[in-house]
DNA sequence: GTCTATAATGTGATAGAC
DNA sequence: GTCTATCACATTATAGAC
């Protein structure tokens, strides 16, 4: 109770337990019984803290995306080329899903029913001023094709390529480990195949060569 | 109420409505009454036909993945070069989905949450002797590539770069739109020029030049 | 801040008349 | 087969003690 390691902030635990439950049982499917347990808090605590339901939902979406956003804004911002960009946005994208394995579910079940709360969440950051990731990445993609080292490519398509490319493997995951019949411990390989496949297709079909 | 072409199946205009509210609802978000509102009819008729949420949530999942399943094997079961064949499937796939736009909903809430349900009824077609796209596919592409039309990638990746290529538009429809500005009526052009890229993506990737 | 107790409501499901 | 009425229960949310 005292031990302050121990302890930490009770509203972050409250926000982990709820980004681990919205991801596994969708936003309705959600219990906030199940998100307290977790936390190991009173039930109550969560309306002290969060209000309702739909605010945590919406508090959970606010820090995924933002973490997102600004993991790969670093890497799109860098100096690096754009070869070098698209490969390590792919990582990125694909470390910290694995990283954060209810991202994708959450993402994707909110994006299934509407997106509003993304829409939200999307318009009040860009009120704040900052994080306009789609933005930078077209600005990336449109400098170079100017330079000549990309093929001549709408950059929504690329971008709409790259996540589509990454997300399919986490958001089919539990099909995917069925039907290939991939055990527990071969993951990690097939993850890493999975994003040489994605670098490699994205070279031989984006950059010029 | 005795006119056979509006009164059709009353199970069947059930099943239609549960696969508009379940995809745009997910499984448990979506209520039994609005299903019931949306096929108009009362809502104990839902228990009558269908026993339970979760059987009238499988039999929606069985139809949907029976469907798409007999399409797509019609094209890669076809005498159709690799090449055709991938670029057809594309066309198939994304045509599917454009027709019935409940089911990426659907499908992808389903996925996020564990895709019980659907492993359930994919053991079952299993069992029926019927159907199983998975296996046609990767017979399709390892073909390909012994006849040395295909690079050498894993068959299980280009299946997989296919699948995801194609659904992130209309997972992230709500969005994209939003995002790049997209109008109602310019909608069906940008899926074509969606389809277009996708299937360059593909023959520049995956086919030997 | 954290808890117990309970209100208020929504929803899946059933019984039974027609 | 279709309807009305209702049950039984789960769940969000609040009141109030400590």
């Amino acid at each position: 109770m005292t031990d302050q390691e121990e302890r930490v902030n009770t509203s972050e635990r409250i926000l982990d337990s709820a980004k681990s439950v919205f991801s596994h049982r969708g936003k309705h499917g959600a219990r906030m019984q199940e998100i307290a347990d977790l936390a190991g808090v009173n039930k109550a605590l969560l309306f002290y803290y969060f209000s309702s339901k739909d605010k945590l939902y919406e508090e959970v979406m606010r820090h995924i995306i933002t973490h997102i956003f600004e993991d790969i804004n670093a890497v799109v911002l860098s100096g690096a080329s754009p070869g070098t960009k698209i490969a390590t946005v792919v990582d990125t994208y694909i470390s910290y899903m694995n990283d954060n394995p209810h991202v994708p579910g959450i993402i994707s079940s909110e994006v299934a029913s509407g997106a509003e709360t993304i829409k939200k969440v999307l318009s009040d950051l860009k009120k704040s001023g900052d994080l306009t990731l789609p933005q930078t990445m077209i600005n990336m993609l449109l400098e170079g094709k100017k330079d000549d080292l990309l093929r001549d490519i709408d950059p929504d398509q690329t971008i709409l390529s790259i996540i589509g490319l990454c997300i399919i493997y986490f958001l089919g995951k539990p099909l995917i480990r069925d039907i290939l019949h991939i055990r527990e411990e071969e993951e990690d390989q097939f993850l890493e195949r999975r994003m040489r496949h994605i670098i490699d297709l994205v070279e031989n079909g984006i950059l010029k060569r």
